[in-house]
DNA sequence: GAGAGTTCTGGTCGACAAGACCATAACTTG
DNA sequence: CAAGTTATGGTCTTGTCGACCAGAACTCTC
């Protein structure tokens, strides 16, 4: 189990002063809900290369800093949102072309927000603009760089992310109806529940969600004003919804 | 939703000319099971600094390759497989400090093999061993960098993976008993699973393990000899055992 | 070769979770 | 007030999962 065989060909460390060097930055796939779907939040390009184009906001990691600090400074000069804990790390993208000018890796971050469009004012892009990730991810909007890829790698994290952790309520306010968070994992997820056995699978153990006693606001259809909640501590050991799976026991299809 | 405001504290681009320098190296956590217990493949650094301490294998990514090349490479100098397949990317590490000559931007994988002892021979480093990951992460073994970290989301990130992903086949060869299968997952989750329940979960469909007709030499202890079979094309798409959790619905146990 | 021990393999049973569906309450708008 | 809409609670069926039991198959020891 042990060896003491050295490999001629490829030495176990480099000289340190003659490392490659690389451009590191930190790409933030910032999400969001509006309008029953879900957005992601593109910035046009102000520079070359792929000037004009949409892209995911992002820029170099600073020497001082550490990858998730670097992702909160591009979140906060992107949105103005201070999002330390909503910030997920999810991938590293390194090919050798992905960014014509020089050896860029850049690590992408996914952060869940409320609300995007009273923020994105404030941002340093020549112009930002929400939008349908099924427009990005679609063909509708071409991004620049691997963004594309990007994308719908932070869409599916999200999509397994909703099973296993607490992000369903990153996408509501601090108050919600239940019909809000359900409307989450619909839009997510592509799935249809009912709303009975929604509130049932929450309110069957205390810690989900927190009855605040207010209610809310009916829409414009009319109807009973729904019971407002704040989320409760168990969204940090998972979540209470499962993925339905579309019978992929029952039927062998392939 | 649109704004053309320049932030003129932070330029949209740097010049490309003047990006901060980054070394970027690719670490691989190479798991498998031996002894029924999950087990890591450390290296003995034999420079500085560390110099001396465990460490996990990696180097240098090259310009010319993508990350997976490069952790494919890093994972063939060190263990002589081919495994392409095998990788599974799973975070960066970027912190200042984590290493003392420069800044170092690490991509970390994940590797799941079904034997190293054999090849581990091959290896260009110093000192290679097999190391109980409960020995890596209880302190018994320090590690070089921030090395402990990383192992530490590896084996977390395995436990997840088992109830998503067809991983639980890389631990086992190709062909392999129920029971041998069984316990991967009793190792990597530290739980009991009822073979008779175990066995009915696998073979209640079709496509996660395909009969070969042979059978396995029994153990030491005797018993009947387990039928053998191969894995299906099922484990593509997710796993057929569900996670225990260890009565994490009922108690309100914090 | 007989018996003991071990493992594999299939069966049963009960508890529980999940989804479909219905009924009613509460509120809006016209 | 009537009609429409949404929220909320109830029931029922179905399927899954785990605990446990029993027999089969094989090895080892004596």
């Amino acid at each position: 189990m042990k060896t003491t065989t050295p490999d001629p060909g490829v030495p176990a460390d480099y000289d340190p002063a003659q490392f490659p060097a690389f451009a590191v930055t930190v790409d933030v796939v910032i999400l969001t809900m509006s309008d029953s779907r879900l957005q992601v939040l593109l910035v046009r390009r102000g520079v070359a290369p792929f000037e004009g184009m949409w892209a995911i906001p992002g820029g170099f990691k600073r020497p001082d800093e550490t990858l998730d600090e670097a992702a909160q400074r591009e979140l906060a000069e992107e949105t103005g949102v201070d999002g330390a804990s909503l910030l997920t790390q999810f991938g590293a993208y390194g090919d050798p072309e992905r960014d014509p000018r020089m050896n860029v890796v850049t690590v992408a971050y996914l952060a869940v927000l409320r609300e995007v469009g009273g923020v994105v004012a404030g941002t340093d892009a020549a112009e930002a603009a929400l939008v349908p990730v099924s427009d990005a991810l679609g063909g509708k909007i071409e991004l620049a760089f691997d963004h594309a890829r990007i994308v719908r790698d932070a869409v599916e994290r999200v999509r397994v992310d909703l099973a296993l952790s607490g992000i369903a309520t990153a996408f509501v306010g601090t108050t919600f109806t239940l019909a809000e968070l359900r409307a989450v994992y619909e839009a997510v997820w592509g799935v249809h529940l009912d709303g009975a056995n929604f509130r049932r699978s929450i309110l069957a153990e205390d810690g989900w969600v927190i009855p605040t006693g207010r209610r809310a606001r009916p829409g414009s259809t009319g109807g009973k004003p729904a019971e407002l909640y704040r989320p409760g501590r168990m969204w940090k050991h998972g979540g209470p919804i499962r993925h339905p799976q579309p019978s992929e026991k029952r039927k062998d299809q392939e």
